[in-house]
Parts: structure tokens; sequence; C-alpha cells
DNA sequence: TTGCTAATGTACGAACTAGTACGTTAGTTA
DNA sequence: TAACTAACGTACTAGTTCGTACATTAGCAA
């Protein structure tokens, strides 16, 4: 049995971060508490602002982690040698997929918005890391044009947003939509309706 | 010059509500505060829990009042002279322009899905409010399947919530959007752009 | 083995925040 | 015009919450 170290600031950091994650996503910036996080840790309190300064900067620490860990998931997607109709649905689904795996990441998104994104521009690098989904997409929709299947007067970003808002929605809003029509977005049943139908939802507006 | 009352019940508590509406939109729930609600009215913290009983009951009211104003717009659609691609046309850019006019009501929505929609509950007939705007769109939506221009195998809410996905995420997410792509999704000379591709997407999507 | 320091824990304080006890008065009504 | 009450204001409290001063120790390096 390997003998746990017992001082160790890299589990502490990362413990931290993780539980931070959590209480942010769930109670936004405010409703979250320094205290809660750290009696949900191993330490304590203290840790907080020796690792991290502050609240604020802890929720930052937050923010850039979690834009981080969403870069390795969007170079997954190999779609070179699908056909273009076939290669924006893959990517539509990576997307679906991605949002709905990540709903702390998505609550993340939806805090920071209500702040109006303040905090983002403290953080570095993140402009180029999302851009790289985007030009796997304007790839996609050039060799489309190119093979004369998609329309020629579509902007790759509005097609990255158009996918964005449908996924988003469906994982942000599910509340206030199940209690308005009595319908979960997130039932695992209607998993592919949904999927389907974001597929069939760009290629048909990107068809000629 | 007509003598303003000093003390009107009426004036005090709707004052309260717009001041409430902004704060708990701009700063969620538990980001808002009492104190400042009163501070930005004429009155003070007292008529809070005079005419609300609490900062709860307060944040109830202003969704409520909120959600009740929406169902006036929400009527004022007549699309029984249009045929179904333009009616459905219509209904979209009905929620587009809606959604454009009212970032307070957009924010309050993800204000209380980050509360899992907890307060909904306690805000009865709400919920056959908003069917009435689905009903609307399945009218149109069967009209076009019996024209034969329109696919069949298609669910009115689903509908329904990809157009409310696209105007939602339009406003909710501007910031992130802004900071991480510098496109302002709300610029003014890009509105018609967004307004016409709402449409394009839904009807392509309906076309058999 | 011994010192040294990064890592950690405890206990506390200052400021904030929701809520309330109590007193006052404008405007109505008999 | 006198009495009554809805409407309003002031001043306070109890509890919370972020942050910190100070003490302690695990584990490494010399």
């Amino acid at each position: 049995m390997t003998q746990e170290r017992q001082r160790d600031a890299e589990r502490t950091r990362t413990e931290l971060l993780d539980v931070a994650t959590e209480e942010f996503a769930e109670r936004g910036y405010s409703g979250a508490r320094v205290d809660e996080i750290a009696a949900r840790t191993r330490t304590t309190k203290r840790m907080i602002y020796y690792y991290f300064g502050g609240k604020e900067q802890l929720y930052l620490a937050v923010l850039e982690r979690a834009y981080a860990e969403i870069r390795a998931a969007e170079r997954t997607a190999d779609v070179g040698h699908l056909d273009p109709p076939a290669a924006v649905r893959r990517l539509a689904e990576v997307t679906f997929d991605h949002h709905e795996a990540h709903p702390a990441f998505i609550k993340l998104v939806g805090v920071e918005n209500a702040q109006h994104a303040k905090h983002m521009n403290h953080v570095a690098r993140l402009v180029d890391l999302n851009s790289s989904a985007v030009d796997l997409l304007r790839g996609v929709l050039d060799r489309g044009v190119r093979d004369g299947v998609f329309r020629d007067d579509v902007d790759a970003l509005d097609v990255h947003m158009m996918i964005s808002s449908f996924c988003f929605f469906r994982v942000a809003n599910r509340h206030t939509w199940g209690a308005l029509f009595d319908r979960d977005l997130l039932a695992p049943d209607r998993r592919e309706h949904y999927r389907t139908m974001l597929g069939d939802l760009v290629t048909g507006y990107l068809r000629k």
C-alpha cells in the first residue's frame, strides 16, 4: 500500500478547483461560499487564500481550467474523410455530446455571461483556443461549396452559433422548459431524436 | 400641476418591482441586495417586507410579473392570412424581436434555471400561458402539412425550442461570444441578417 | 540528524446582509 | 373635525461571510 503524502500541493490545489467548479456552477459567483467550498475538501479555507489569493481568483482559475479542458475535446473530431454534409453533421454531434457531458461547464458559461464576461478578458489565450473549432468547420463549409452541395453565402461563425445555441439551450434551460412544457430536454430516450434534429437543422440550412 | 400622492401603495409596489426586476436580472438571486433595491426606489427596505414579505417573495413576484407581461406580446402575432412558410417565419420573428426587446426577462430565465426552476412551481397558471404560443405554431404546422409543403413528422414543441434556443443564445451569451470571437451578436447592423437566418433555418428544416 | 521552508490548521475580526421592533403620519371616513 | 388605519420610516439585531493573524508541522536538503 502506497503511503499517500499528507502534504501535497498539487492534490490540494486540484481538489479545491474540482469542488469550486461544482460550487460556482451550481450557485453562481455570489451564491458560492468559500467556507462551503473548503468544507467539501480535505483541506481548509486557508488554502484557498494560500493557493489562489481569494474567491475571485479562485473563480478565475476555475474558468480558465474549464475552458482549457474543452479544447482537448474539440480537437478529437476527425472529419476529413467524410463528405461535407456528413462532416458538418459530425461536428454538430461533437458539440452536442460535449454540451451534454459537461453541464458544469455550461453553467459556468451562464454565470460568466451574467457577469458580462468580465473575467474572460483576464483569461489569456482563450480566443485562439476556441477559434480552432470554427476553423475546422470553415474548412468543411468551403469544401461543400466547392462540391456544389452547400450555399456559398454562409458564414462559419454563424453556423457555429446556430449549433451552439441549440446544444446550449437544451442543457442550460432544461429546468424552466420542463416546468413550462412538462418535457425533459435531457431525457435519455429523446436524446437521439434531438441529435438527429440538430443535424437535419444544420444540413437543411446549408443545402443549396 | 397635479399634486402627486405622497402615499401611494400601487406606485410603491410597482416601483419596487421595477427596480427588483433589474437587480435580480443583473445580479442573480443571491447577488441582489434588498438594501440596494430599496435604495434605488423612493421608499425604504421596510416596504419590501410590508408588501412582499421578504426577498424570496419579491423575487417570486418579479418572476410572475415578467412572465405575465410576455403573454400579451405573444398574442399579437396574427398569421392566419399567411401561407405556412411565411407564417412560421413570422412567428419566429416575433420571438426574435421579443427576446431582443426584453433582455431583463432573458436574464431572469437564466437566473431561474440556475436555481433549477424551483420558484416556477409556485407561480400558478404559467403553464397554460406559455402553451398558447405553441398552440399557434402547431396550427400553422398542421396547415403546412395539409398543403403538402411541410414534413409531417415534426413536433411543434421541438420547433418552438429550436426558435427559442437561437433567440435566447443570441441575447444571453452575447458577452462570452463577444470575448471569444470578437463578434457582437446584438450589433444593430447584423440584426436583419440574424433575423433572416432564423427564418431560413426554420423553414429549411420544415421543408419536405 | 538537523535545520529550513512550503504547506497546513486554528481562531478570530470586520463588514455585510436579511430581517424586525417600534414609532410616525397621510389621507380617508364617519 | 376627530378618529382610525394603511402606508411609511428609523434604528437596530442576529447571523453570515470573506478574509487574515498567528501558530504548527511534514518532508526535503545539506
